[in-house]
RNA sequence: CGGGGUGUAGCGUAGCCCGGUUAGCGCGUCUGCUUUGGGAGCAGAAGGUCGCAGGUUCGAAUCCUGCCACCCCGACCA
């Protein structure tokens, strides 16, 4: 047991923040709203961020970059993307500052005023599209695959350590095509992509589905995602792909001549994750000893201890070791700290959730074998050295395979069908999770829901089977269930 | 933006009601020695504008006023 970390059963979302600040992820910063990502966590996301980025090249993108700052007449261009994000903009008004007569520091210039205001982008759709009216006329220049590796500002009133943040980083694509069908296409394929990585670098089984019409993004025709299902069995959304038709290509005039030398607006679509994902990492494996990271993204996949005594021998063993599982690609590292003692080593190594440590010391030397613990199920064993990189290399597969295994167990205990709205209430208080059920398919019935559960509808599953049942709400006819849960 | 809470060393805290030695303790840090297969022991040391600004008083971490910051709970949201 962690002498620093809230257990899970003690306060949930306790246990979230001590983790995240004591595994090295991330602090809170000087700017309210605003987090200081650490490099152990940074490393994580640069893990999962260089796995998409070869997805998404791998699916013929390309990387570009747009500016920060968007005009604000941009952003009143198209009416519910504008709705969806007027609240929590940061606008830019001045552009110098000057010290102040009385000494007491700099203020704004007031001379220094923009005759237009610039918003810190929220989202980029806006910037873009400009963009995409100067560099698309033909249907030769489509379609037009991007996407932009980025920060964004959402000002947010209540923040969680990643899991919402004032500024955060994601990537975001965007896409112009020539016909609705290659559009919808596109935004289906990354909705693949995204739920690809979850489950296979992640570890984290996901739903996929669409939004109903009060989830859907701002400016979208229809909003894909993936759904996650965290220890809490709170719903967390791990990644959206947007089909937004001709919206923006109406709002900023992006029109192309087709090979019959018609005019017509293209089709676009956009999608984003963000570093929301380390949130969901951590939420969906970690336990009370600190993090458990799935191999495929952690920093350091094993630690090598030499129980220390002035034993060189130990040294080499370590070296020989790391170097074989370096020649696996494995990332390894030695501790060659004589500080700690190995207890408190261990402890830490837990807390970072590295997916295998390996214990060197006289006794193995004595047997030739050497001590492998695993992080995800805490089992020891004590394994010959012979041969050991090979092992190592099955284990680091077996682990992550192992982590999805348990993630995936848990969704499906924690996802429970009902008919009547007592059972619907019933499980929302005590079993939570995913509830899949009938709606009767109006956005007042899914309101009213939430009001008075504030359970609301994650998606409505792309896998799901068309069956007559009736609305737990209003005892209208459906035509298929669909997910609820609480949701991060 | 409403309701509640907290600001004392890098971190966690005692002291505050009821003003009065040099602001105490734990963790961490530094030095030395002994240790090292599950969070080491002993000895010594360093480290403080008690959130900020006023006020009351012979005397303020403590009482009063104002301000600031952050956290938690709501409304909003990926």
């Amino acid at each position: 047991m962690s002498k620093e970390i809230t257990p899970r059963s003690d306060d949930y979302s306790q246990w979230y923040i001590d983790l995240v600040r004591k595994a090295g992820l991330a602090d809170y910063s000087a700017v309210k709203g605003c987090m200081v990502i650490k490099p152990y966590g940074f490393g994580i996301w640069e893990n999962m961020r260089d796995a998409l980025d070869r997805m998404f090249k791998d699916t013929g993108h390309v990387n570009a970059y747009f500016p920060l700052f968007i005009p604000k007449s941009f952003l009143s261009k198209e009416a519910a993307h504008i709705e969806g994000f007027a609240k929590e903009c940061a606008v830019v008004t001045h552009y110098r500052l000057k010290n102040a007569e009385d000494g007491s520091g700099v203020i704004v210039d007031p001379d220094a005023k923009l005759e237009e205001e610039l918003i810190v982008r929220p989202t980029s759709e806006t910037i873009i599209w400009n963009t995409y009216r100067d560099w698309i006329q033909s249907y030769r220049d489509l379609p037009l695959l991007i996407n932009q590796w980025a920060n964004v500002v959402r000002w947010e009133m209540r923040t969680r350590l990643f899991l919402r943040t004032a500024e955060f980083l994601w990537q975001e694509g965007h896409t112009a095509h020539a016909s609705k069908e290659e559009a919808e296409q596109e935004a289906r394929t990354m909705l693949d992509v995204y739920a690809d990585f979850a489950e296979n670098w992640m570890a984290l089984p996901v739903i996929k589905g669409v939004k109903t019409e009060n989830e859907r993004f701002a400016g979208a025709v229809d909003t894909y995602c993936i759904e996650a299902l965290m220890q809490d069995g709170w719903a967390l959304q791990a990644g959206t792909s947007h089909f937004l038709g001709q919206n923006f290509a109406k709002a900023f005039d992006v029109q192309f001549s087709t090979k019959d030398n018609t005019l017509e607006y293209v089709w676009a679509t956009s999608w984003g994750v963000s570093t929301r994902l380390m949130g969901a990492l951590v939420m969906a494996h970690s336990d009370d000893e600190g993090l458990v990271l799935p191999p495929r993204l952690a920093p350091t996949q094993v630690v090598i201890v030499p129980i220390p005594k002035p034993l060189p021998e130990l040294e080499d063993i370590a070296q020989k070791i790391a170097s074989d599982l370096k020649g696996l690609g494995i990332r390894v590292k030695i501790d060659t700290d004589d500080q700690n003692r190995p207890g408190y080593k261990f402890a830490e190594y837990e807390k970072l959730g590295i997916p295998v440590r390996l214990g060197l010391g006289k006794r193995d030397l004595e047997n030739g074998t050497i001590e492998v613990a695993r992080r995800d199920t805490k089992e020891k064993s004590s394994v010959a050295i012979d041969g050991i990189a090979q092992h190592i290399a099955g284990l680091l597969d077996e682990i992550q395979q192992n982590m999805f295994n348990r993630a995936l167990a848990f969704r499906n205990e924690h996802t429970t069908s009902v008919d009547t709205w007592d059972e619907f209430v019933h499980v929302l208080e005590t079993k939570r999770g995913f509830i899949s059920a009938h709606w009767d398919g109006t956005s007042e019935t899914e309101t009213a829901i939430k009001e008075q559960t504030k359970a609301t509808i994650r998606c409505i599953p792309l896998d799901a089977v068309e069956e007559d049942g009736a609305c737990i709400l209003t005892g209208k006819p459906s035509k298929r269930r669909v997910l609820f849960a609480r949701a991060y």
